[in-house]
DNA sequence: ACGCCGCAAACGGTATACTGTTTTAAACGG
DNA sequence: CCGTTTAAAACAGTATACCGTTTGCGGCGT
């Protein structure tokens, strides 16, 4: 790999190990980095892992967002608009980051941020097998978003907290499972 | 630091990303790294995860832990009779990195191995400035325990997510703040 | 034909070396 | 005496080199 790249094997191992700490490539005993595969478990885990981590975030977020929405509302504008999947799901994505990033936890921020990329690859192989980003759904995510602009505006936290869950087991629920066929 | 440790400076540095990936070392912007020191705020972070992620971890445990609560119960066993604050702390930390290794979620048990290190040195920290491990304490730290093991032989899933947010929660409120001053 | 052995190539980890940048401190001027 | 300049030392990142181990495969024996 390193001679492919052009570069020195210790920037690629050191590549390697991040790649392994967001989940995309693992070592097998010997040392060996393989990709790793897919596996629906494992996309259960980071639905389990979003919906512990964000509710809370979004509660220690609110105090902080209140007054600093505007970024919130540039991406819902921005969603509005988009005109690919992939830009949606990024934006999406973004959304969330903004939320993690404001609840002043260092540590919940660079988790999810190391989640990110694996769940984005996630997303973008459902894309590939499944049509999960209609109308409906996008305007579902919308008002979603919406509704948790509202409660960091009215500084409402516990609010937030209760809108975040919802929105992350409703995206759960009407997400095909990722180890299905195409169904319809 | 290298040269100290009569090794090469390539392990030196990706030892020193693993201690920053623990929390226990940051890096500046220009790339050195330094003792990360200890600000009360951290402390509550941690506390904050522990709360969002292990209540959840003890209800997806709970299948596995039915039948395997051997060394839950060697482990509450090991604590009651324990002589040293160190080792009572240690075994607190193992009983709980038990039940998240038994979730079946990767990434969760992985991430409570990188916060107990930070986690271990607060409480090393705190037994040296408070005299916050008494008899009481500890026999309160063993019922939830206790409770805990019960839930999971019964199969509860949803009693051990409850028990397991109230004992961290009660865990967190008879200890000091961080902050401040040994209160005799 | 199948399994076993042994060797060559590839690999992982780390020591050493090179290069550009940052830090430090001494020399200089005000 | 203090701020500025500048040169040397330290440093971060990475390329190269070395060594012990693993892997893959051809040859051997059964």
């Amino acid at each position: 790999m390193a001679r492919q790249l052009g570069v020195s094997r210790v920037p690629v191992r050191e590549a390697l190990f991040t790649l392994e700490r967001e989940g995309l490539v693992e070592f097998s005993a010997t040392g060996r980095a393989y990709v790793k595969e897919l596996v629906p478990h494992d996309f259960e885990e980071l639905f389990i892992l979003r919906l512990a981590l964000e509710p809370p975030a979004a509660r220690l977020a609110a105090p902080q967002l209140r007054a600093n929405a505007r970024a919130l509302e540039d991406n819902i504008e921005a969603t509005a608009g988009a005109r690919s999947l992939a830009e949606v799901t990024h934006l999406d994505l973004d959304f969330h980051q903004i939320i993690l990033e404001a609840s002043g936890q260092t540590r919940l921020a660079k988790l999810w941020r190391s989640l990110r990329s694996e769940l984005q690859l996630w997303l973008e192989r459902l894309h590939r097998t499944h049509e999960i980003q209609t109308k409906a759904t996008r305007q579902k995510t919308l008002g979603a978003h919406r509704e948790l602009v509202v409660c960091f505006k009215e500084e409402a936290p516990a609010a937030a907290e209760r809108v975040m869950r919802q929105h992350i087991q409703g995206w759960r629920e009407w997400l095909p499972m990722p180890g299905d066929a195409q169904e319809s």
